[in-house]
RNA sequence: GUCCUGGUAGCUCAACCGGAAGAGCAACGGCCUUCUAAGCCGUGGGCUGGGGGUUCGAGCCCCUCCCAGGACACCA
C-alpha cells in the first residue's frame, strides 16, 4: 500500500510534465499572497510588487494566516501606523477568499476562508501525489554536485558524514525542482600523500593485513608514517620522491596505487549502500592527470599568470592571496586539479550550476578557484558555488587524522542501528522485519541530526545527542508518517469524494492544513539556500502540528464527514511527509 | 599579525534577504482498558557576548571591542 509515496520510480519526470500543465491555474501558498496583495493594492497605494514581500506569516496561529505590516505606510498616510491598520481592517469589506481581516497594533492580520484553504491545499496534494511542492523552474537544465569526496585509504569518518548528507539532498532536492542534477564523488585519490602512503607500505606494509582489512591497515601506515616522521625528517623525502614516481607512471607504483584504490572505493560504496547513496560519477583527481599540462596551458594563454621563486602563480589582487598553479618542483597542486575539473564538467555538462559541498576551512580555497575562473573571463564562472560546511569536533580536541583519532561512521551508525533495534524490541515486539525498521530509523536519526541544523555551523560531536531519538530529531518524523500509516491501514480516505472544506473546525486542522500549504516554500527556499535545514525543520514543524492534530481530533472515531476529512487530511500529512524525508534521504517506514 | 565564520534560555539550536524572540533536551507536574507514550498537555526559565551607529523598527545591516573556531603560495 501507500506506494505512491514509497517507491521513488522514474515516473517523476512523466508527473513533473503533466504538472507543469496544470500549473497555470493551480492555486498555492504563494497564490494567497498575490490575491492579498491585489486585495491590499487599492487601499495602500502600493503596487502588488510592493505588497507581496512585506507579507508574513504572523508568529502566532491565533493571530492570523498572513500579516501586513504597516509601518511603510505611515510617512504617505502621515498617520502612526496602529491607526492606519485599524482604519484598514475596517475599511476591507467582504472578499470571497477572507473570513476577517483584523488589526493587532500595527499589523493588519488576515484569516483565510478555512472551506477555501482546505479544498485549496487538499485537492492539490491529492492531485499531485508525490509530486506536491515539486516544480518545473530547473527545466531539464544541469546541477552538478561535487559532494562527499573522501580521500582514498583514509577510513570513512563522522566528519565525512557532513558533506555526503548534504550533497545528497541537494541532489533530490534539485532533482524534485526540475534540474538534471549529477552528483559527482570528486575522490581524493591523488597527491603527495599517496607518496607518503606507498613509502610507509614499502617500509612496513603487509600484503595479508591489506586484504583483510585495506583501509584499516593503510591508515595505520598513514599514521605511522606521520609518527616516525617526526623523528626522522627523510621520510618526508622519501615520500615525495615515491609520488614522483607515481606522476612519471612507473609501473610498479602504479599497480600499487590502484590496488590501494580499487580496495577503499569498494569500502567506500558499501557505506554509500548503507545510507542509500549512490553517484552519477566516481571521476575522482586521478582522472584530470593527463589533462592538467592543457589546463595550465589554458590559464597561461589567457596572460593572467606570472613566474615567483621558481612557481607558477595567478595573482589575485589586494585581498586574495595568490593562487599556485604549479609547484616550483613542477608538481601540480589541489587547486590544479580543481580548474581542470571545472572546465571538464562544464564541457561535459553544461552547467547552470556547480555546487561544491566541501568545508568551511576551505572558503579560501575556493575563493581563489573561483577567482581564477573569473579572471580568465568565463562567462559561467558565476555559476560555481561553494556550499560550505561547519566542521565535526570533539568534546576534547579536535580530530586529527594523522594522529588516528577518528570515529568511524560505521561505528556511529552500527550502534544507531542496534539502539533503535533495543527500543523496538521494548515498544514493539510484534513488529515484522525489525532489522529493516531498526536500519531505517537508526540511519534516519543519524541523517537528520546533521541535517536539521544550518551547515554553517561547527557541530560537536556526541554520542548521547547522536543516540537521542525523543524530541526534534528523525525518528520523530518518522513516528508521525508511521502513525497516520496505522491509521490509515484501518481505514483509508475515499480519493473521489468532494472536500468538505467546512468540516475543518479544530485549531490543530487549521495549523496543519496551512502548515502542509507552506511544502513548496520549504523546497524552494532550501534550493535558494542550498540548505536542506531547510526542510528539515518544516518537517518538525509539520510533525508537530500533526501530533497536536493527533491527540486533540480523533479520527476513527469521528462520524461521517469529519470522519472524511479527517483521514484525507491525515493522508496528505503523509504523503508531505513521506517527501520531505525523501529530500533529505531518509526512508519513512510504514510501521515503527 | 591579516582575513573568514560563528556567539540567542542551564545545554543543543530555530527565527521565512530589517518587522510581534521560539522549539527540543534537561528539571518539575499531569495524560496510556482510546488511531503506536520514539507521543501529548502544563510550569519555570532571556540586557539575543559588550559598547556605539543607521532605521519608524535591528538577534539580523555598519563600526568597535571581547570570546570560540578556521584559513593565510610550494598539503588536500
Amino acid at each position: 500500500m501507500f506506494t505512491d509515496s514509497m517507491g521513488y520510480n522514474d515516473n517523476i519526470f512523466c508527473r513533473l510534465m503533466a504538472k507543469a500543465v496544470r500549473q497555470a491555474r493551480e492555486v498555492s501558498m504563494e497564490h494567497f499572497k498575490e490575491q492579498l496583495a491585489l486585495i491590499l493594492e487599492e487601499p495602500t497605494g502600493l503596487g502588488r510588487e510592493e505588497i507581496q514581500p512585506l507579507l508574513e506569516v504572523p508568529p502566532n496561529v491565533d493571530l492570523g494566516d498572513y500579516a501586513f505590516p504597516c509601518f511603510r505606510l505611515a510617512r504617505a498616510f502621515k498617520q502612526p501606523p496602529a491607526e492606519i491598520a485599524a482604519r484598514l481592517a475596517g475599511e476591507l469589506g467582504e472578499n470571497p477568499l477572507l473570513e476577517r481581516v483584523t488589526s493587532a497594533g500595527p499589523y493588519l492580520n488576515f484569516v483565510l476562508k478555512r472551506s477555501v484553504l482546505a479544498a485549496d491545499i487538499l485537492s492539490r496534494i491529492r492531485q499531485e501525489g508525490q509530486a506536491y511542492g515539486s516544480s518545473s523552474r530547473g527545466g531539464g537544465r544541469a546541477v552538478v554536485i561535487d559532494f562527499s569526496s573522501p580521500n582514498i585509504a583514509k577510513p570513512f569518518g563522522v566528519g565525512h558524514l557532513r558533506s555526503t548528507v548534504i550533497g545528497h539532498s541537494l541532489h533530490r532536492i534539485y532533482t524534485f525542482l526540475g534540474y538534471r542534477a549529477v552528483g559527482i564523488n570528486h575522490l581524493g585519490d591523488w597527491g603527495t600523500q599517496f607518496g607518503k602512503i606507498i613509502t610507509a607500505y614499502k617500509r612496513w606494509g603487509s600484503k595479508g593485513q591489506l586484504n583483510r582489512d585495506p583501509i584499516g591497515h593503510l591508515f595505520q601506515l598513514y599514521v605511522r608514517f606521520h609518527e616516525e616522521g617526526e623523528k626522522n625528517p627523510r621520510l618526508d623525502d622519501e615520500g615525495r620522491y615515491w609520488f614522483k614516481k607515481l606522476e612519471e607512471g612507473n609501473r610498479e607504483t602504479l599497480d600499487l596505487w590502484q590496488t590501494f584504490r580499487d580496495l577503499s572505493l569498494r569500502e567506500f560504496k558499501r557505506i554509500y549502500q548503507i545510507l542509500g547513496i549512490d553517484f552519477d560519477s566516481y571521476q575522482g583527481e586521478s582522472f584530470y592527470n593527463d589533462r592538467l599540462d592543457s589546463t595550465i596551458e589554458e590559464i597561461v594563454n589567457k596572460g593572467i599568470t606570472r613566474e615567483s621563486q621558481g612557481a607558477l602563480i595567478v595573482d589575485l589582487g589586494e585581498d586574495i592571496p595568490p593562487c599556485l598553479l604549479r609547484k616550483s618542483d613542477g608538481a601540480t597542486l589541489y587547486v590544479t586539479r580543481d580548474l581542470s575539473a571545472a572546465f571538464y564538467r562544464y564541457e561535459t555538462y553544461r552547467f547552470a550550476k556547480a555546487l561544491y559541498v566541501v568545508g568551511a576551512d576551505q572558503i579560501l580555497h575556493f575563493k581563489q578557484f573561483f577567482k581564477v575562473l573569473e579572471l580568465m573571463g568565463l562567462e559561467w564562472a558565476d555559476r560555481c558555488r561553494h556550499v560550505p560546511f561547519g566542521l565535526v569536533r570533539f568534546k576534547d580536541g579536535k580530530m586529527s587524522t594523522r594522529k588516528g583519532k577518528v570515529v568511524l561512521l560505521e561505528e556511529v551508525l552500527n550502534k544507531a542501528v542496534q539502539l533503535s533495534l533495543d527500543i523496538i524490541g521494548e515498544k514493539n515486539p510484534s513488529l515484522a522485519d525489525k532489522e529493516r525498521v531498526a536500519r531505517q530509523v537508526g540511519i534516519g536519526a543519524v541523517i537528520f541530526g546533521d541535517l536539521s541544523n544550518d551547515r554553517i555551523k561547527d557541530v560537536e560531536f556526541d554520542w548521547e545527542k547522536i543516540l537521542d531519538f525523543s524530541g526534534e530529531t528523525g525518528p520523530y518524523i518518522q513516528y508521525s508518517h508511521a502513525r497516520i500509516c496505522s491509521i490509515l491501514r484501518r481505514e483509508a480516505p475515499s480519493q473521489t469524494a468532494p472536500l468538505q472544506g467546512e468540516a475543518y473546525t479544530a485549531k490543530e486542522e487549521e495549523a496543519l492544513l496551512l502548515q502542509l500549504g507552506r511544502f513548496p516554500e520549504a523546497v524552494e527556499r532550501a534550493a535558494d539556500l542550498n540548505k536542506p535545514s531547510v526542510i528539515a525543520r518544516y518537517l518538525v514543524d509539520l510533525a508537530r502540528d500533526f501530533n497536536q492534530f493527533y491527540h486533540h481530533c480523533p479520527v476513527l472515531k469521528a462520524q461521517g464527514d469529519i470522519k472524511q476529512a479527517r483521514l484525507l487530511l491525515a493522508d496528505a500529512v503523509r504523503r508531505v511527509l513521506a517527501q520531505g524525508l525523501y529530500l533529505l534521504g531518509i526512508e519513512a517506514p510504514e510501521e515503527m
